[in-house]
DNA sequence: TAGGCCATCTGGTCCT
DNA sequence: AGGACCAGATGGCCTA
């Protein structure tokens, strides 16, 4: 039986490995010729080049040490991919207040009774607005530094004490990750349903396009005058304005 | 029912 | 040698 079929093991601690199709508990069902890898059972390498050592002759594995080395590879996967979700999950709390699910042990997709509404952010959402909040910090912190010259200037001193603006904390730019996602228009309608339709339409963000995404990387510059002012991205997700890329810069290399 | 999102398994590659 | 990381494959769940 496949645990996946299961509603509510999901994204639970496993501590045992699965059992599937495509789980160890199959091995004996697998192919002849099958191999767990080249290490655990090393077999002719098809496209050895000329000049290339062939691999070292290794001890075979019986098959339950392939099982047992099988199981242990699976479990390192499986912890490394819990790691991964619960850091995502942390940076949801950051991003999303109002998300329906803050803990990757619950299923994505759950609505419980007494889970507050809307939708988990999805993974690739949750990155995309990391990034661009992340740009909105440092261009407000731009803006800062601009106007903190400004009322420097204002006031004929160099040094002095914290403008007044800051301290009553009235500053005029984003206060928070979910700025990033209830804009005017959000706010009007502020619903869960409204917050998963727009989730719904992250991917057609462009923003979030295939395309778009090597643009993406490319450094930006914004300011609060034109988040205010330029239009926004119609998908749902960032909710940010449309912003030309110039020089694109190529991806680190891998 | 199709599409999106996800967890898991798996084999390969790179690093320590 | 063992672990980390990655990407492809697969199948389940959920929503429109």
């Amino acid at each position: 039986m496949n645990v996946l079929s299961n509603p509510g093991i999901r994204g639970q601690e496993q501590s045992l490995p699965l059992c599937g199709p495509r789980s160890v508990q199959d091995l004996p069902h697998c192919p002849p010729g099958f191999s767990l890898s080249s290490r655990l059972n090393p077999a002719p390498m098809l496209g050895l080049q000329s000049g290339q050592r062939p691999p070292k002759p290794q001890r075979e594995l019986s098959q339950e040490e392939q099982q047992d080395l099988r199981r242990k590879i699976n479990s390192r996967e499986r912890k490394r991919m819990q790691d991964l979700n619960i850091a995502m999950d942390s940076l949801r709390e950051v991003m999303v207040p109002y998300a329906s699910s803050p803990s990757s042990s619950s299923p994505p997709h759950s609505h419980q009774a007494g889970a507050p509404p809307g939708r988990r952010l999805s993974k690739i959402s949750t990155l995309v607005l990391a990034r661009n909040y992340i740009l909105l910090l440092g261009s407000s912190l731009q803006e800062m530094r601009r106007l903190l010259g400004e009322v420097s200037v204002g006031m004929g001193v160099n040094t002095g004490p914290v403008p007044r603006l800051l301290l009553a904390g009235g500053w005029p730019l984003i206060s928070g990750p979910s700025q990033l996602l209830l804009t005017q228009e959000s706010l009007l309608t502020s619903t869960a349903s409204s917050s998963s339709s727009s989730l719904a339409s992250a991917a057609k963000c462009p923003l979030m396009s295939p395309g778009h995404m090597e643009a993406s990387l490319a450094p930006v510059h914004w300011s609060s005058a034109g988040a205010s002012r330029g239009p926004l991205c119609p998908c749902g997700v960032c909710r940010l304005p449309r912003f030309n890329h110039s020089n694109p810069v190529p991806r680190f290399p891998k």
